[in-house]
DNA sequence: CAAAACATTTAAAGCGCTTTGGAGGCAAAA
DNA sequence: TTTTGCCTCCAAAGCGCTTTAAATGTTTTG
């Protein structure tokens, strides 16, 4: 059924028909009201590649994810992100397409999603300090919002991000408070943004109570369980073993925990850990009371408020880039207690 | 740049350009070389919209992803499946969309992709035993693949599906060699046709060397950390505890795992544990050697292959079906051990 | 050399929708 | 009665591409 059929069949002019079903005032109440129940009973949807042509708009914003990083980015948290993105979309009418592409095609793919304008934003993940794909999309033109920021560029753009500086600098203090002195830092990768500000949070409020940060304790990785393991493991191992760990992803910190409790310690007695909790739809920290004390933010709803964020973008295309800037909230759990004496 | 634009620089007819970037013969190779020049120059791409408008192909394949189901599958095999089909999606030069819908709307959403025609095909995910979207679509009309099986849908449609039964039937022979009798079962949502699929191997395993299904060890759930490890404190109360599991799901088997450990028991000398393994770019069964035995078969992999699946289905829309059976290979790690001598 | 055959190229229609610029009908105003 | 203005509705152009049917120019053939 197209729109041609159903004018015909209504004997309406396409015109008629078109702006009754869009909501146009030059229609009568009495036509308005005959066109949307014959098109209701037929299950006409105006054929989207003709809308699109038409109007000039592709209602469809574009993610691209670059598949060599995947083991950042096509991560536990892309399915969450993705999900609530994905509910804002579809509440604006908006589709979602997806571009896997390999890492060094992934300039060409921007330029590429603009020329073929099959979409009308796109969203850009993961970003590192200096991202190169920011200025690149500026000059393309095409709108964008970053799941993040990219420290190193100065010229503004939409973003929406975690308060991650602020959420470690919170959790390292509540260590400090609770009497530890050597904490260490289980972060991802730090060339990725937001590894960089939450080793700034770390050092900073370190470096408040004048303590200098132990290189020995500091580590950047890929965030896995058998990483979170291994460090706790080589760092239990030291002359003055660290007493918390800082852990960046939850499950990394399963891994910290597996360590602990083989090293016949207990957590939050012997050893504290806090760890960054992406409140992921399947890997929930405990019921109640949560296992591990965390800096919780939900990545969901992160995509929720960036997918409108850049769909308002895209709607009033002159007004200035837009921010938002999450703060996580700082979760007691079973993980955490004052630092043992040891001598 | 648009069609006519570069034609118009070229000083030739948009028929001609056009023929020349899409290969047609009725044009002299001098001609086409100057064309694709001129275009790679100008970085020319074909309004997707408007191709797809005069081609009545949309270059782009569906994914419906069903929102309140989220725990069951905006979970961490998502992720890597997604990334697996766009791989070959984009070698094929399709776009992926996806749209994640409320459950109730999920009709309502398969319906109106084909009408409004922004799709060639769709993906169906997560099917159950008895799934009534499979006749719908068949009944709509709408090219599609299934990532698994409906064990109660009879009339022919396309899909590839890991070999479930036989995997955890091999599992539970694997174990019943090593002497275990005892073995319990942490399953997946039986209303998933997947986890059906596996209790089945489970139970024929058992029944061929007459040994009676025990209720009490199986279990069935969403598979999360907690509830592995919840089934294990569980059953390990019993008065006579299974001396193995075996687990659907690696994160279910870190839970697993992690009780054990708590117990004071040893994972491959007290307790054994094969797990299924869906190979999971960000949560490795170990290094070299897996820590876990398992039932291994890449996700990713199967995203790669139903895609393939699915747009040779499009680009041959008479053929009958196609079906894809994958095996999982069973990788022996450091979780399985000869059953204990108890009393 | 004319006719036929072939190789290139083009004009124009069409994909299904929106939107501009009118047209027709009718009630209110002059 | 004529004019004005409003309310409905419509014909047709246009979005950027593909594709059919036809027109050119170029060889080859009888």
């Amino acid at each position: 059924m197209n729109l041609k059929e159903l004018s015909a069949l209504l004997g309406l002019s396409q015109t008629t028909v078109s702006r009754a079903l869009n909501g146009y005032p030059e229609v009568s109440e009495a036509t308005r009201r005959r066109v949307m129940q014959v098109a209701d009973e037929h299950n006409y949807r105006p054929n989207t590649r003709a809308k699109a042509l038409a109007t000039g708009r592709a209602m469809a914003i574009g993610h691209v994810i670059p598949l060599s990083t995947q083991h950042e980015m096509m991560n536990p948290i892309f399915g969450d992100f993705i999900a609530g993105a994905g509910e804002s979309y579809s509440q604006a009418g908006y589709d979602m397409v997806l571009s896997l592409v390999a890492d060094e095609d992934q300039s060409r793919a921007y330029h590429e999603m603009f020329a073929k304008r099959n979409v009308d934003g796109i969203v850009l993940h993961a970003p590192k300090m200096q991202d190169s794909r920011i200025t690149m999309l500026q000059e393309i033109g095409l709108p964008f919002a970053v799941h993040g920021r990219a420290t190193d560029v100065t010229t503004p753009y939409s973003w929406l991000d975690v308060n991650n500086t602020s959420a470690f600098r919170r959790a390292t203090d509540f260590l400090l408070d609770l009497g530890h002195h050597r904490i260490c830092l289980v972060n991802g990768q730090e060339s990725m943004d937001f590894a960089f500000r939450r080793r700034e949070g770390y050092a900073a409020a370190l470096q408040a109570r004048d303590i200098a940060p132990d290189p020995a304790l500091m580590f950047a990785g890929e965030m896995t369980e058998v990483y979170g393991y291994d460090t706790v493991r080589r760092t239990q191992s030291l002359e003055t073993p660290p007493t918390a760990y800082l852990v960046s992803s939850i499950i990394a910190a399963f891994g910290v925990r597996r360590a602990i409790e083989e090293l016949g310690l207990v957590m939050g007695r012997d050893v504290s850990v806090i760890t960054h909790d992406d409140d992921l739809s399947y890997l929930r920290n405990g019921a109640e009371v949560p296992v591990f004390t965390a800096t919780r933010s939900s990545v969901r709803d992160a995509g929720r408020r960036l997918a409108k964020l850049l769909i308002s973008q895209i709607e009033e295309p002159c007004a200035s880039p837009l921010t938002e800037l999450l703060e996580a909230e700082l979760t007691v759990g079973r993980s955490t207690g004052p630092a043992p004496h040891r001598t």
